[in-house]
DNA sequence: AGTTGCAGATTTGCAACTCACC
DNA sequence: AGGTGAGTTGCAAATCTGCAA
């Protein structure tokens, strides 16, 4: 069986502080390498990127479809500080908020060029309920390819209160093709 | 910089596939090495599931203490047939949807001893609004530090809506210590 | 396909209340 | 006795829902 770690912390100094057994460390020490930083493998961004999203759509059971060209863009030309994991992060987290099927510069938390601006995650439940709401009506709305009086039923709420969710929500994203 | 990544997968055949780029494959291959199935290396599977149960604390903002006792002991006996990175994803879900501080072998999907039911995620509105509320709540009461005065203005809502909200979702776990 | 009027159901904040405990 | 704070509850206003149009 074929086995890579990653991580971009710094091991050695979390095996002292004990968060990470020392004999692991040293297992996994023998095949430590150093690679560039990101910023320096900005080639690799987008395939990095391809692979993370598609992961996720697995994991997290999403239908995301990639960035926006924009949004591509920033990412490569931010400097990923955090490398990999940062990179990984941020996608995975987009893909819980975001509320198109491609991801914004915006549901990525980076401006174009400029640093993370580490994102609120507000505190307030109705905020917080009602951006879940949406991404959970739209995940449905999707895996019910776009069939409203379908998704309302798997919902288990009535088409009109489906509707008027989807006005509340925002929700009008394009809809899979047949 | 360190780096190390981390896949349990096939990354020859998936770089056939195109889903990962040739070159960024033959980077990495160097360092590809064989490590024993996570089902023959039981030992580390506690201070894997610290390692990661920290790290998604901080990613994910949350505030798990660990496992409960008995989803340890499913977890140790379970096969891992997907090893570390079925075991890091098993963690990460458990996480987000998690009703207590301690995960349970339900949380996590695994029977103890069986194989993965592969988690039913429900479609139904209500179901799932009252689980991610739930989870809101709590971390939100975990940042109050259990003051429930200060949770309920944080969330926006009255003392004694949070109080009946704690009820019927059933939130009681202990408080942090001062 | 999508919206709306409406009546019944649910949820909310407020204030008043109980119940320990000191 | 009396006071304090955590937690509960009655109630009217506000909000949400399904139905039918």
């Amino acid at each position: 069986m074929r086995l890579i770690a990653a991580t971009n912390r710094d091991l050695k100094k979390e095996s002292a502080e004990r968060r990470f057994r020392e004999d692991l460390y040293y297992r996994l020490h023998v095949l430590a390498i150093t690679l560039p930083p990101l910023r320096e493998r900005k080639d690799d961004i987008p395939l990095l990127v391809d692979n993370f999203v598609s992961r996720f759509n697995r994991d997290l059971k999403k239908s995301c479809l990639g960035l926006e060209h924009a949004a591509l863009k920033a990412v490569i030309s931010y400097d990923w500080p955090g490398n990999v994991r940062e990179l990984e992060n941020s996608i995975e987290r987009a893909m819980h908020v975001a509320s198109s099927p491609y991801l914004t510069a915006a549901d990525l938390g980076i401006a174009p060029g400029g640093p993370v601006p580490a994102l609120p995650q507000s505190d307030d439940l109705k905020t917080s309920l009602a951006r879940y709401e949406a991404e959970h009506v739209r995940r449905v709305l999707l895996k019910a390819r776009g069939n409203r009086e379908n998704a309302a039923q798997l919902l288990g709420i009535s088409p009109s209160t489906l509707y008027r969710k989807m006005n509340e929500l925002g929700l009008h994203g394009p809809e899979p093709p047949p």
